[in-house]
DNA sequence: TGCCCGATTAACT
DNA sequence: GTTAATCGGGCAA
């Protein structure tokens, strides 16, 4: 049985946490599969929500790690991110894709497509599939609905530049589960 | 108060 | 490749 992971798992710097978390299962209410694909955010960011300081949209972001920050984006879909470490420095990963392994049939009907390859592969189609909404925003990841488990083999992790940003678009915070069917998009191969 | 733009997606041409 | 959908934050006026 894999290891559940708590709150403390998140008590750790957010590009540490980042790359631990790819091969992670997530569930939210029985329903969802391994992140494949996540990127991270940090108060020192150019590209953060957090960077112009709090507000209420992004309270939870100022908060203690293990919690859940979910924001609309474009105004259209949400995003889910979790809360990381150190406290106060408002940085979260942003969970990118999801390779779905639990709940299938609820989630193609949320989604409208019976294409599996389409129905976490992308920030707004997490949430849609998975049933998050605002009313998610500020719960713990380490209670229901939400469950979250270790990666239970070994994986090969690959970086890059994040997608979708004007800002910072140098650093490298974006990663994702080698050769996964289920990214949002490819990652460039190495030169 | 108004205006511009964004951690996106699907449906166009 | 391009564009509409649609809302909240930041910043100028």
């Amino acid at each position: 049985m894999p290891k559940r992971l708590n709150r403390a798992f998140f008590k750790r710097g957010v590009l540490e946490v980042a790359p631990d978390l790819i091969g992670a299962v997530l569930l939210v209410g029985g329903v969802g599969g391994r992140i494949v694909e996540l990127e991270a955010y940090h108060q020192t960011d150019p590209a953060a929500h957090s960077y112009h300081g709090p507000t209420a949209r992004n309270a939870v972001m100022f908060g203690p790690p293990g919690y859940v920050y979910v924001y609309r984006s474009y105004g259209i879909h949400w995003c889910l991110n979790f809360v990381c470490e150190p406290k106060g420095s408002a940085s979260a990963v942003l969970i990118r894709a999801i390779e779905p392994t639990a709940g299938l049939p609820v989630m193609r009907r949320r989604r409208g497509t019976a294409d599996d390859r389409l129905l976490c592969s992308g920030p707004g189609r997490v949430c849609e599939a998975l049933g998050i909404t605002r009313a998610h925003n500020g719960l713990a990841l380490d209670a229901p609905p939400f469950e979250l488990f270790a990666r239970s083999d070994e994986v090969e992790v690959v970086t890059g530049p994040r997608i979708g940003i004007t800002k910072a678009v140098d650093r490298p915070w974006r990663y994702g589960l080698k050769g996964s069917r289920y990214l949002s998009k490819p990652f460039k191969p190495p030169a």
